[in-house]
DNA sequence: AGCGGTTACTTTTGCGCATAAGTTTATGCT
DNA sequence: AGCATAAACTTATGCGCAAAAGTAACCGCT
């Protein structure tokens, strides 16, 4: 590998010079002399020391994304397209903005957030809930940090947030189906945190507001655990015949009900409605194609790095922001025709 | 951020001092000292300062992943869960390792090889083909390079391969399916390279040894951009009378093909069956459940990073290894009782 | 001639760390 | 006592780069 200085020697010349055309500081250095290094450049195909230069500048070029893996939840966070979708959408801003992306899969906060300060990354984005030990962790990290869909109390005092309208998706859907005559809608989700809260608010004020009492019970709580997927899935398809709709809290639950109940000889949506939230892949390629809310994954993981980016430049920007979604009427909600 | 430097000065002692305890180096080091130093760099949460480390030490602990895109493909690699799970796979490893994961997806081999130099990463592992330009870039780049699922020549020449048995993978599906009563089974796939070029040779070799004879436009071409699927998968559609089967070389693929196939009526596999390849969510989650060729993504992922970290230790690796396939038969291919 | 200012450089310093080389003191051994 | 040696340190150096500070030559101007 060859550095600045082997340069200078070559060419005769100091370091500062070669560093300076290097650098475009074309005003410091004769037109001649630019000509002569950059050819030399080219022709040694040289290629900065990143750890002498971050070393020098104090900075690193490198933009965290930790996910925070619930250690109960999926093997593989990224087993779960709308994940996937989402870290393709923020390689591409950070790849674009001419940083790099270190890719960060743990449950453990605390971890992470050691990680983060060791590697002096110029910015961080988090997705998955922070636990209040994590934030704590996080403030000795004085650097930008930007959440992805976070409803942590702590998290919002402390850090940006980039989420979604999830009470209002869940509330249109839920509405739409009691437009079409469902009553008795269940929700489907493994926990009552964060988004999964939001998504449930929306889906119990439609309850509400179109006069339908909410039963504790139509709260209905998968086991996401491997070993524990089927036996919880049965269970909810046992009790499908007590309701006219489910509102699944994400995607790749509706799709995994979807599964359980066709196999069931359970009709969708003749015998029962189900509507997703998310709008991935999985979705749209199963059959009947799933009732969904859409967001638009990438567009989230695009805003979330902009907004990272710009506070890395020291520029002001919206500490919250909430991206909007939109209803996608498929086939796995039965339609009032009327 | 605390240093080296300031903590020696606060404990009245060398850098050295506190840079072998760091390393635990006890045999330099009085019992009592390290007890004050462990102590001290306990409390004020010492963390190196990576460049710093990485520039004296001249390595990085950074393990590359580049993705190779083909802008033709997919807007977003990460949308085929075949290749999320592999980074999971891959992420884990990495972690476990004591390593860091810089992701990079790009078209540009070029590119990406400049950037793995400029970082001075420790170890590459590259997925998707390489073409001669990007392998002449890369004999720059000394150290080692996994490719996941290479067949180019030149690539096979100069890198360690992890693969899979992708002809036998496909040789068995096809035999299977010709052994339930298929004849007139087609082939569909983007390319005829690489990955692609191997599972349609074990196509061909099957109906060969079984006396079928193949007719060049078996190979169904589907044109997998966003703007022109359906209209290829319309046309695939509208000859699918002319098949008893579609092998397709990817679940991706089967499972879009399967959409378009139900949503004009054709019935799967009554009217026609589908395999598929890989063996990922978007098969299994699918109704009716895709007969596919199943492969241990995860199992690749981890086994090119462990077959990766050996050679950065400097031990000897085999230059090639292929993982089994074994087939999963749900409900895509039509079965012939007997 | 003498001065300010500019151009085109070079020398020097320091980022934080690891480590080779050097120093001092204590210990063991004959 | 004298000397080798080990233990427990410290000092000094360099990794490759960026940038502050320094220098030397020259130009135009009064």
């Amino acid at each position: 590998m060859i550095t600045i200085k082997e340069i200078a020697k070559q060419l005769n010349m100091s370091t500062t010079t070669v560093s300076n055309v290097i650098h475009g500081k074309t005003g410091e250095v004769s037109p001649s002399t630019i000509k002569i290094v950059e050819d030399y450049l080219k022709k040694v195909d040289y290629v900065p020391n990143i750890n002498a230069r971050n070393l020098a500048q104090n900075e690193s070029k490198i933009i965290g994304v930790a996910l925070k893996a619930r250690a109960d939840k999926y093997e593989n966070l990224l087993m779960d397209p709308f994940v996937s979708e989402l870290i393709g959408g923020i390689e591409e801003s950070i790849r674009n903005a001419g940083y790099f992306m270190m890719l960060y899969i743990s449950s453990d906060t605390d971890e992470i957030m050691r990680h983060v300060s060791t590697w002096n990354v110029d910015g961080l984005l988090l997705f998955g809930m922070l636990n209040d030990d994590g934030i704590r962790v996080s403030e000795r990290y004085k650097k930008p940090i930007v959440c992805i869909d976070t409803y942590s109390i702590e998290g919002l005092k402390h850090f940006i947030n980039i989420g979604l309208n999830d009470r209002q998706g869940c509330f249109d859907m839920v509405n739409f189906m009691i437009k079409q005559g469902h009553k008795k809608i269940a929700f489907l989700s493994d926990n009552n945190n964060g988004v999964d809260y939001e998504r449930f608010s929306g889906y119990k004020y439609a309850l509400e507001g179109n006069g339908i009492h909410f039963e504790e019970d139509w709260f209905l709580k998968i086991r996401p655990k491997k070993e524990e997927i089927d036996a919880s899935l049965k269970e909810i398809c046992d009790r499908a015949s007590e309701f006219d709709a489910i509102m699944c809290v994400s995607d790749l639950y509706a799709v995994q009900l979807m599964c359980a109940l066709t196999d069931r000889g359970i009709r969708i949506p003749e015998d029962i409605s189900i509507a997703g939230f998310d709008d991935t892949l999985l979705g749209q390629l199963h059959r009947p194609a799933l009732t969904t809310v859409h967001q638009d994954v990438k567009e989230k993981g695009i805003t979330a790095m902009n907004v990272l980016l710009k506070r890395i430049r020291g520029e002001k920007t919206p500490k919250q922001i909430q991206l909007p979604t939109t209803l996608v009427i498929r086939d796995t909600v039965k339609i009032t025709q009327n």
